[in-house]
RNA sequence: UGGGAUGUAGCCAAGCCGGUAAGGCACAGGACUUUGACUCCUGCAUCUCGCUGGUUCGAGUCCAGCCAUCCCAGCCA
């Protein structure tokens, strides 16, 4: 493994402690069976280049992985670029740099594009064991003599050409020599299989369009059918791990394995690709929502792009720690999102800094408190990991709380502020509030608190109890900042269902908090970092962000029973 | 009777040679709490493993039939 292709960044995988599945008992099988070599295993991650990976690409990711690890194999990054008007450069470049941030370091990487020449050569050679032939019907007729479902189809007319004339032909067809659609390459094997895959499948087509990396070098590219198996015999793969829709293809990967001249026998297994709820892997959606502009981008934090995940806060090890709970089956499922967001908070309630920020400002004056006085308080880092020590925050005469935690006429077992009643300032003084200030309309503007000295540090001598602690800025010290609040993009839970996606776009699914407060410990934060903001949930610093200008994304709330509570009446 | 696959709790998912249903998420109670967070307890398939039969002392696990759902008719991957 090259060290320039890792990224450090982590992790703690001991793949060979996790749970065992049917793949890796199927790899046990061919290493007891003699089939493979226990120290050859080889897997292999096969992106098309032709959009951004997503979550459903890490659940492949750690599966390609983490099998290759549990064997002490080899898994390499391979482009399955073989269709070139789809790719391109900046899909093929996004691809690496998500798959290192997840923590995966290749071993080799590949491009199908690179196998062209092989390729070829297999094609003749199929041809003169009489196993394919070039075919001039039409894409219209092919279809046409495919049969369907429930009916055979009919051999082409072209099936009987001699050998000579189907070498000849399929050298002229990368010569250029034909149009577009004029002419392809079929493998010979039987049209009136009860498997429409086996009847004779297109191996290679005319495609005059420029290649994102090898430019206009060919004129013909090879199928996905039959370019998948040879690129895997190519690099000695083992084990090619894919997705259940290829259960069908798989006696055609086989008889391409067996029929093209090489010597590997890969082979193929298939697993349920993921689902999440209240999300969608459709390459072509997701590219529909970016082309029109319903989200800003790939890595909107909203979409389920691992960019946009981690644009929103995700880490890798969450990542990696959702795909490893979610399992490895045949089963067509459909996770729940609340998993992932499960993932996530465990894994930042251990490593965020938690920092004090109030989203919704709402001022308090403390009557009593003198005035010009500012004091500074030792405050914890993070409770779970006391390793992370302390920092000071100041603290003065008028400081800022969330408007939610007061209320002039508060619900049954609202424990936070309301008028008479008491509670803690995080880390500092009880407080009292003695008065409710409104403007003309009936807005409250401010609150007017009294606090007990005694209580410094939150706790009073005489024993007495509050049961709400709050958080707090400092009004003299806040800084400014944007924060971003985010809801699912869509409103069906199976969007993916849905013919027409504008129908089910959440109208609220972006909230831009502007004028939020924070304590000043946060102006030196940089794009990517993560806090827990006290009682607000999980954030992390936005790219957008800058030193003038502080922006945020809530990546998850926390857990709240309060607003149970509340739905509850 | 087109082919291929899958069916275990609200959502995932273990359950290998049959021996009397792991775990996680969610949810509900409770304890603790200077985050209504975290953590910790407890509960959550007992005419039950899609259904119906069969084999067996005993079946989620074996057999048969049935039902449901998903995938396949791109010169996409």
């Amino acid at each position: 493994m090259a060290d320039d292709i890792r990224n450090g960044e982590i992790l703690d995988t001991e793949a060979s402690e996790s749970a065992s599945n049917f793949i890796f008992d199927f790899v046990n099988e061919d290493i007891e069976s003699g089939k493979v070599n226990k120290d050859a295993i080889t897997t292999r991650f096969p992106p098309e280049p032709n959009g951004y990976l997503h979550i459903g690409h890490a659940k492949a990711l750690c599966i390609d992985f983490l099998t290759a690890q549990k064997f002490n194999g080899r898994c390499n990054l391979r482009y399955d670029d073989t269709n070139p008007i789809k790719e391109n450069v900046e899909y093929a470049e996004s691809m690496q740099e998500d798959i290192k941030w997840l923590g995966f370091n290749w071993d080799g990487m590949y491009y199908a594009s690179d196998y062209f020449d092989t390729m070829y050569e297999c094609a003749v050679r199929l041809i003169k064991n009489n196993l394919a032939y070039v075919c001039d019907l039409s894409a219209d007729e092919i279809r046409e003599y495919r049969g369907t479902l429930t009916e055979p189809g009919k051999e082409s007319p072209y099936r009987n050409r001699s050998v000579e004339e189907n070498l000849d032909l399929l050298a002229r067809m990368k010569a250029g020599e034909f149009a577009e659609g004029t002419r392809v390459l079929r493998a010979k094997i039987d049209m009136a299989s009860p498997n429409i895959n086996m009847r004779d499948p297109v191996v290679y087509r005319i495609m005059r369009v420029e290649h994102y990396r090898i430019g206009s070098k060919w004129c013909i590219y090879p199928m996905y059918d039959f370019a998948h198996p040879i690129e895997d015999m190519i690099e000695n793969v083992t084990h090619s791990l894919c997705s259940l829709e290829y259960e069908d293809h798989r006696p055609l990967y086989d008889w391409v394995v067996n029929n093209c001249g090489l010597p590997a026998r890969p082979r193929q297994i298939e697993f349920a690709r993921l689902n999440l709820s209240y999300t969608m892997m459709s390459k072509r959606k997701l590219l529909q929502l970016v082309n029109e502009a319903i989200v800003a981008g790939w890595d909107d934090p909203r979409m389920p792009t691992l960019s946009g995940l981690r644009r929103r806060g995700y880490t890798p090890a969450a990542v990696r720690d959702f795909c490893e709970r979610i399992g490895v089956a045949k089963t067509n499922s459909m996770v729940d999102y609340a998993l992932l967001e499960h993932c996530v908070r465990e894994d930042l309630n251990a490593g965020a800094p938690r920092m004090m920020a109030v989203l919704r400002p709402l001022k308090v004056i403390i009557d009593n408190y003198p005035e010009g006085q500012v004091e500074w308080f030792d405050v914890e880092n993070n409770p779970e990991n006391p390793d992370m020590g302390t920092r000071k925050v100041p603290f003065s005469r008028e400081i800022f709380i969330e408007q939610d935690d007061f209320m002039e006429n508060p619900p049954n077992k609202y424990f936070r502020l309301y008028p008479g009643n008491e509670v803690r300032l995080k880390n500092t003084y009880f407080i009292k509030c003695n008065e409710v200030v409104k403007d003309g309309a009936g807005n409250i503007i401010e609150l007017h608190c009294s606090y007990d000295p005694a209580s410094k540090g939150g706790n009073s001598p005489d024993g007495r109890k509050v049961k709400g602690t709050l958080h707090w800025v400092s009004a003299a010290h806040a800084i400014n900042a944007d924060i971003r609040l985010y809801d699912h993009l869509f409103t069906e839970s199976d969007p993916g269902a849905a013919e027409d996606l504008h129908s089910i776009i959440n109208p609220d699914s972006l909230e831009v908090l502007t004028g939020c407060k924070l304590e000043p410990n946060l102006a030196l934060t940089k794009p990517g970092d993560h806090y827990q903001f006290l009682r607000m949930g999980y954030f992390c610093t936005d790219k957008d962000s800058t030193p003038d200008r502080l922006v945020f994304n809530r990546t998850v709330g926390l857990k709240d029973s309060w607003v149970k509570e509340v739905k509850k009446g």
